[in-house]
RNA sequence: GCGCCCGUAGCUCAAUGGAUAGAGCGCCCGCCUUCUAAGCGGAUGGUUGCAGGUUCGAAUCCUGCCGGGCGCGCCA
């Protein structure tokens, strides 16, 4: 099973190759002008330059072959060597009814349960989450939601920072100011307790960064904490344990709130003993080497054109550092799930060093050739200054408040609306956070991954137009509509066939996109692009909509036509609410 | 200095080398006594930063320039 185009590319593969010509020609898409045709072919084009016979021939050939079949309503040839291509309204219903029955929707496992390991939190511990933590948590939760899809064993890994400078910086503001008591005596019970050193580091650490900048004996400080915490000295050890255990709080609320899933709470820190051994070894076998009292591995190569640093493992003062976590990482994830595949979801910035911690991994043969090591990084969320986003204030926005904001919001429109009266208020509370995060959510992954985009909370929070709220509002009808079908008794009068046997002339348009979501889906699996999902998405949504407006479904006379409309009914709102779940976003009953 | 990314409608963004470059928002005009108006239909809006080149065909590939962002050993 797969899309229609697919289908239609190995009947014309076969056309070419036995015109004597190469079967790749043969590719078949959705065409470009639906005014002309609903599939279309440019191998004839490509043919004559490889074969260098007249491309028109080459395309009469073809379609010669394809006109004996009877599947084709149409095969036309336009333009210098355009094959366009009809099909009968038996083909496409055929293709559909099959659809309908299958529980993947005709989209093919691809994958046999290898494992992918996904990294896409990031999240420093000590830190409040804020928006700047929006993207990796989402993109990379999608990524992992669409390779489950796919058919892998996919494993997604928090990866919290936990173990770098910013808690030295930390800490010894504590220790400085006397006030170490105010970590170590947290009750982690007590919510109260947790949430009141919560504050008390969102206050002091940016003002404790800052003061560290600005004072070089302080840094020097900060750093020495930094090594101590690193090797599990009092109280350094006890403060850490006692502000990752709050962290994590924090982290799980925030995550959980948006519906983001991970199996993995791992952290920098997990890999700390793995890290020695790991060096040694390397220095052994001459990877890894002295340089400027640090230790660093050389992975300059000689066909390189850009200057590639080498990456960093222990720093001057013996501590360690992102480079040789990172590093560790690889070995602790190839020991423990030995995965075919490692997706780093990260800030474009990191690139380099990932390009360092990747190489480096190979060298060392700590991750050999076969495993895929990815870097899909995402671009910079910039206000409207195009400048990385900040508040007017000049802070930073908390994740929590954005999605409070979108809650507010969502629960005047449902006051607003008739519906909400009869509804209890558990349930207006749960739709109403559906539809912030769906906001949320869908105005970020309709982005490009890689590029930066700009960040509006006005855009982000908004449910008319291409948004999230949109699409769960057309599920949201199909729901309503099947419903009353299913109340009015419309099994004897067509409904729960899953043929579709008729068509009307605005069912083909919807008919058409629904064939196209197993090559949507391979696009947005093989190139990291959830926007691909999102795009197909809306215009599904869009394109029912239309349907929905122009024919009357229920109270359509012509039982056949009746029940084929109630089964694209079906098969949209399955097909929605398939993409929606690989977003991550939830379709409620009602809005 | 070296390297990477970006430049598309007033704004925010799409467009596996294909035919007439598409959406949303905003603005304007219509449509709620039929299945949810968080909707639908229509109108306006473009020399795809500039100049060359490759190709039957370029927003897309190559070269140069202009403009913006980012990265480049002891933060992550």
């Amino acid at each position: 099973m797969t899309s229609l185009a697919s289908k239609l590319t190995v009947i014309v593969s076969a056309a070419f190759e036995e015109a004597g010509l190469p079967a790749d020609l043969g590719l078949v898409r959705v065409s470009d002008r639906p005014d002309l045709a609903q599939f279309q072919c440019n191998g004839a084009m490509a043919a004559a330059k490889v074969a260098k016979k007249n491309p028109r021939a080459v395309a009469e050939e073809v379609a010669g072959r394809l006109k004996a079949r009877g599947e084709f309503a149409k095969v036309e040839i336009a333009g210098p060597g355009f094959i366009n291509i009809d099909l009968t309204p038996e083909a496409i219903a055929g293709h559909l009814s099959a659809m309908a029955t299958d529980a993947r929707l005709s989209v093919p496992e691809m994958a046999q349960g290898e494992t992918v390991v996904l990294d896409y939190g990031g999240p420093n511990i000590a830190k409040p989450m804020h928006v700047g933590h929006l993207r990796a948590g989402i993109i990379g939760d999608t990524l992992r939601r669409i390779m489950a899809f796919a058919g892998y064993k996919t494993l997604g890994d928090v990866h919290m920072g936990d173990w770098g400078t910013h808690l030295g910086i930390l800490f010894n503001d504590y220790i400085r100011s006397g006030e170490q008591d105010k970590v170590l005596k947290v009750d982690l019970d007590d919510p109260a307790s947790v949430s009141a050193l919560f504050e008390d580091m969102s206050e002091r650490y940016p003002r404790a960064s800052a003061a560290s900048k600005e004072d070089e004996a302080l840094r020097a400080q900060a750093q020495e904490a930094t090594l101590k915490m690193q090797n599990r000295e009092a109280p350094y050890y006890e403060m850490w344990q006692k502000v990752k255990a709050v962290s994590i709080v924090g982290m799980e609320r925030n995550y959980g709130m948006l519906n983001v899933h991970f199996d993995l709470w791992k952290g920098e820190a997990d890999v700390h003993d793995l890290i020695p051994p790991m060096v040694d070894d390397l220095k052994a076998r001459g990877y890894a080497v002295e340089s400027e009292g640090a230790i660093v591995v050389p992975v300059k190569r000689n066909e390189d054109k850009k200057e590639v640093p080498p990456l960093l493992l222990v720093k001057r003062d013996g501590a360690f550092i992102y480079g040789s976590t990172d590093l560790a990482t690889v070995v602790e994830r190839m020991q423990l799930y030995g995965p075919s595949k490692i997706i780093y979801v990260v800030d474009q910035r990191q690139g380099l060093h990932f390009e360092q911690v990747f190489r480096a991994a190979r060298m060392g043969g700590i991750a050999p050739d076969a495993v895929e090591l990815t870097f899909a990084g995402f671009g910079t969320m910039n206000g409207p200054d195009g400048k990385p986003f900040k508040t007017r204030a000049g802070g930073v926005l908390k994740l929590e408040d954005l999605i409070a904001m979108g809650v507010a919001k969502a629960t005047e429109r449902l006051n607003d609306a008739n519906l909400a009266k009869d509804m209890p208020e558990t349930e207006r509370a749960s739709i109403a956070h559906k539809v912030a995060v769906a906001a949320i959510k869908f105005a970020d992954l309709q982005n490009q991954r890689q590029a930066d985009y700009v960040f509006d909370i006005d855009r982000m929070v908004s449910f008319e137009g291409k948004t999230g709220p949109y699409l769960l509002y057309q599920a949201v009808r199909i729901k309503s509509l099947l419903r009353k079908a299913e109340s009015s008794g419309s099994e004897t009068r067509g409904f729960g066939n899953t043929e579709i046997q008729k068509f009307g002339d605005s069912d083909i348009p919807l008919a058409l996109l629904l064939c196209e979501l197993p090559d949507v889906f391979e696009g947005a699996l093989n190139n990291y692009t959830p926007h691909l999902l999102c795009e197909y998405a809306y215009r599904l949504a869009q394109t029912f909509s239309s349907f929905y407006n122009s024919c009357h479904i229920l109270s359509e006379e012509d039982e056949v036509l009746r029940g084929s409309r109630l089964t694209l009914c079906t098969l949209t709102l399955a097909q929605l609410e398939l993409v929606l779940s690989l977003l991550g976003i939830e379709v409620p009953d009602r809005m």
